[in-house]
DNA sequence: CCACTCTGTTTGCATTTGCAAGCACGGTGC
DNA sequence: GCACCGTGCTTGCAAATGCAAACAGAGTGG
């Protein structure tokens, strides 16, 4: 029943504390958290919300990053490339055109190495959060690169222009 | 509106959303969130906290950490790395895809730059996606996503995966 | 005209965060 | 003896999160 099963994220807190030589209040004032909260994080008690972990890890002087992969709210997945994490790592792209990048690369990385396999169980338009990984471009990938497609004239882009 | 550019997690969120051309109430199922708070966070009436945020970014397919550094819970300042370079230095693409994916970046690159530079786009509540100003692509580029694009409407994909 | 379905929004409420104040314990010095 | 530091922990409580249910419009079609 929902006893906060953050599980390490304290214990790296309090571990991380301990080795800076530091009580809690002091990285409670650090940090410009209350000490008992602090207290009832280190101990799992508490889930604490992004920006109190954020300035945990200000007073602790850590990567918030670090933070929050142990508290689980970061995937810390190995990048498949090189390329992906710096694709990642460009602050100048939007988000969306990170993705399309990131995706046609991986693409062309399968279609490189594999030259034969493929994945031909992408039919339906809705995403499936869970199962998705093998397709060859995503159909949000598709839309996204509608716009510069659209001049193109191949007329291979075929959408359902339900609002535009 | 001085600077309010990270704090308007919401309008990222929204802006996301309907990049992807999801309903919010989809988004909300995908993410496992409930669509009246989504709702609301999108339209900065609630501040989820960092596990909510992870699961829209889940949800949305986007990386949890550009979301952090967009909500501000991250002082995500990581140099503008050289993607061409490490791109150039991918040994697992062929000459031509690495010119590709080169110069899809750059498009990226050009088209963002001019695109942010008069005026952000959360400037309406709600973006019309006729009325952005989207360089396309040069032909070549296309042709060389024309495999991957054939999945767009027809549903047949049609991948040759040849590219001597 | 009404039923149905989609969109996003508002309302009321259980649950939780996060803090101020106080508690218990241990070590100093006067 | 006992005031005075320090350590971390417990206790209420205002405020916020997050959800279920109901609401308001816009299409669509019987």
């Amino acid at each position: 029943m929902a006893l906060p099963k953050v599980g390490s994220i304290g214990e790296y807190i309090r571990e991380q504390r301990q080795q800076a030589k530091i009580s809690l209040r002091q990285l409670s004032a650090a940090a410009g958290v209350s000490n008992p909260y602090l207290s009832q994080i280190e101990r799992g008690l508490r889930k604490p919300s992004a920006e109190i972990l954020n300035q945990i890890a200000k007073g602790l002087r850590i990567s918030s990053q670090a933070l929050y992969v142990q508290a689980g709210l970061i995937e810390d997945r190995e990048p498949p490339s090189d390329v992906v994490a710096t694709i990642r790592a460009d602050t100048l792209l939007t988000e969306r055109q990170r993705q399309v990048l990131i995706d046609i690369y991986e693409s062309f990385r399968k279609e490189h190495l594999a030259g034969d396999e493929q994945t031909s169980q992408n039919a339906h338009p809705q995403r499936d959060p869970e199962t998705d990984d093998e397709r060859p471009l995503p159909p949000e990938l598709l839309a996204a690169l509608e716009p510069y497609a659209a001049s193109a004239g191949n007329g291979t882009v075929n959408q359902e222009t339900k609002e535009g």
